[in-house]
DNA sequence: GGGATTTGACCTAG
DNA sequence: CTAGGTCAAATCCC
């Protein structure tokens, strides 16, 4: 599914057309209908050798193909193109060089982006696919932990506009709540192979130390409804309704929640899932392929 | 030396 | 007025 060459940055913000749209729409259902086929095949004539991990790889790739869909599809609902921050500096060097009194003048200037391209997470690990730089991080009132900011490496050299906030969970500090603003619009050659998600600790890792400074994630699947498989089904349930609800509300009618769900949850115990359950669970994610290719 | 992080200042939205 | 989001100089680290 690498074959989805993103726009560059002017064409996202400037805003796709909906023939440009529709056809990557489809361009996207296509491919993760094809994976999900062979992803069939694979299951079908058992795991040997390194296939687990190819099943991993193109589970990743399902997995981000509807990701991308429904993005593609709630920008075109919403008919919104997140915009904000056109008005910063996107030079930092001119910004530099231009100096006191425009730069300073300047400096703070930004607009609020939570918008409908805003979704949460909730997972035991702060890292996923892409690559972040941390560029702030505030005490919250009334939270226990601070909350950390992030942005995408690509920021500057390919005009990317995707942010992430990072706080731990007050109750449960084992679990983060990622909060993703903006789509990215970088190229993907910055995403690595999907990886297992590990037990490191991401707090000590967003708090500086000796470990290497970009983000550059483990599997935690780059999907709004991503569950690593530590987190309770509840957990699972209200960031489905959120998405389905919050995010997505016309697409909302589309997604069994519990089909999602199950396949999902199925997704990431790959390990030791149920063969069957597992076909299922592809089979209806195929279903929602084709359910959103037949409304286009 | 260059890229990433830290952190106080700055600015906006509510 | 204040909480929260971003900037950017200083600092760290490879």
């Amino acid at each position: 599914m690498a074959t989805l060459l993103w726009p560059d940055d002017k064409s996202v913000q400037g805003g796709l057309d909906i023939m440009s749209r529709r056809r990557r729409v489809i361009s996207e259902l296509a491919n993760g209908k094809n994976l999900a086929v062979q992803l069939q095949d694979l299951l079908q004539n058992g795991l040997v050798g390194n296939g687990s991990g190819l099943a991993r790889e193109i589970i990743h790739e399902i997995l981000r193909s509807f990701t991308d869909c429904l993005f593609l599809l709630s920008s075109a609902e919403s008919g919104e193109v997140c915009d904000n921050g056109g008005s910063k500096d996107s030079d930092l060097a001119s910004k530099k060089r231009s100096a006191d009194s425009d730069s300073k003048n300047r400096r703070g200037c930004y607009k609020r982006r939570r918008g409908s391209e805003t979704w949460t997470e909730l997972s035991r690990t702060t890292e996923d696919n892409y690559a972040w730089r941390k560029y702030g991080q505030k005490e919250i009132l009334n939270a226990k932990f601070p909350r950390c900011y992030f942005r995408c490496t690509h920021k500057h050299d390919q005009g990317c506009k995707a942010t992430k906030q990072v706080q731990r969970a007050e109750d449960d500090s084992e679990i983060y709540q990622i909060t993703y603003i903006g789509v990215h619009t970088c190229k993907r050659n910055t995403r690595l192979s999907p990886q297992i998600i590990t037990e490191t600790d991401p707090w000590e890792e967003l708090s500086g130390g000796s470990k290497p400074r970009t983000n550059i994630g483990h599997g935690n699947v780059h999907v709004h409804v991503h569950v690593s498989a530590e987190v309770k089904q509840e957990h699972l349930e209200d960031t489905l309704s959120d998405v389905t609800e919050n995010s997505f509300p016309s697409l909302g009618s589309i997604f069994d929640q519990q089909v999602l769900a199950d396949a999902c949850q199925q997704l990431d115990y790959l390990d030791s899932v149920d063969m069957d359950a597992f076909m299922a669970s592809c089979i209806a994610l195929d279903g929602v392929g084709d359910y959103c290719e037949g409304l286009l």
